[in-house]
DNA sequence: ACCTGAACACCGTTCAAGT
DNA sequence: ACCTGAACACCGTTCAAGT
């Protein structure tokens, strides 16, 4: 028989409901179900998250610590060259967010209400990386001049929007490098045609 | 007291529905409630709509067929310039995902169920619209050359996921103008650092 | 053809009580 | 400090029956 005590069901939760968020979606994900999977009963789960959403968000939050890892490994993988960097965060980042599709809307499904702050907060980092790349390559030429926030709000905000258009399905998954090369071309091409003219 | 057959239903579960999901969100949309306001029993709406996504459904449609006209009537009046249009239609379809952000959401929601073929046709319009925009754009040399298809993904993914941002409070409201115009330097600067000079 | 009312199987949330 | 069990107020969905 179970002990009392779970001890680590803060962890099982967390884990559980991961997989049940990738495999059928925010909607169907159920505290009950999670409970009865790790074993526990229904209201055990209230000591660790208050409510459903404070679970959700915790989810949302580790998403992008995730997301921020796999940019820089990604990051570092590219080798010296700018736009190798570039290619392959835009890169990255689609391919994390295609490959998780629900936990993707969770991370950047607008919730306005108390506790979201947290969840913004630790979007922080993986935009601090793209905001260094965006510095980096205006002080390389490679990229046009500008307050480098704006540029970097609308470098994320195409990565994310073709990732969207996947998980949609309104772009074939198999468009995914062309529209990658796309974006990359757009964000370099100021330059490319005037200053800078091969990789 | 109310005849017993209510005659108009369905228009009226849309606007029902419609109304609360702009104020309050999809999952706090409720067709029981639904039912409650309009005055009729808890399993009247099965008539029209089978089961809640259906209704869901139809919701996207329509925002779907609103986004298309409210592009178009930017696009009118902006004039007859190449640019000025451009940006009238990034502009305005970023107001229209603003707006109504659940409804935005609702309608780019990751469906793979069936019954989302219909949602996917109803997006047509708008994309047919931005794809006639690059077509000309590419004509008149203002736009890069390339497959439009893939460059009009591009860019309508770049408008949602600006859209996107400001949703989730990633980036202020106040910087919509900035963002669109980072946005169509964007897309209009391959050509202008090299063929193209001045608006 | 359209709607009702009761019934079923689920939820999230709360709270006194147990260990 | 952590978990249980019963209770409450909601859902979506189904279906025989009413008009």
């Amino acid at each position: 028989m179970p002990p009392y005590h779970h001890g680590q069901l803060r962890t099982a939760l967390l884990e559980a409901a991961e997989r049940s968020l990738r495999e059928n979606g925010e909607e169907q994900l159920s505290l009950r179900e999670l409970a009865r999977e790790i074993g526990v009963s229904h209201a055990a789960p209230r000591r660790h998250f208050p409510d459903r959403q404070s679970l959700l968000y915790a989810l949302a939050e580790t998403g992008f610590a995730r997301l921020d890892e796999q940019l820089r490994a990604a990051v570092a993988a590219a080798g010296e060259g700018y736009v190798p960097q570039l290619r392959a965060t835009v890169k990255a980042y689609i391919t994390f967010a295609t490959d998780d599709a629900a936990l993707l809307e969770l991370m950047f499904s607008s919730k306005h209400r108390p506790g979201a702050e947290q969840v913004v907060a630790a979007a922080e980092p993986a935009f601090t990386l793209l905001y260094g790349l965006i510095v980096r390559g205006q002080a390389e030429g490679r990229l046009a001049a500008g307050d480098p926030e704006r540029i970097g709000l609308v470098m994320f905000a195409t990565m994310q929007g073709i990732a969207t258009l996947i998980n949609t399905g309104l772009a074939r998954p198999e468009l995914l490098d062309d529209l990658v090369e796309t974006a990359v071309e757009q964000f370099v091409g100021n330059v490319k045609a005037s200053s800078v003219r091969s990789g």
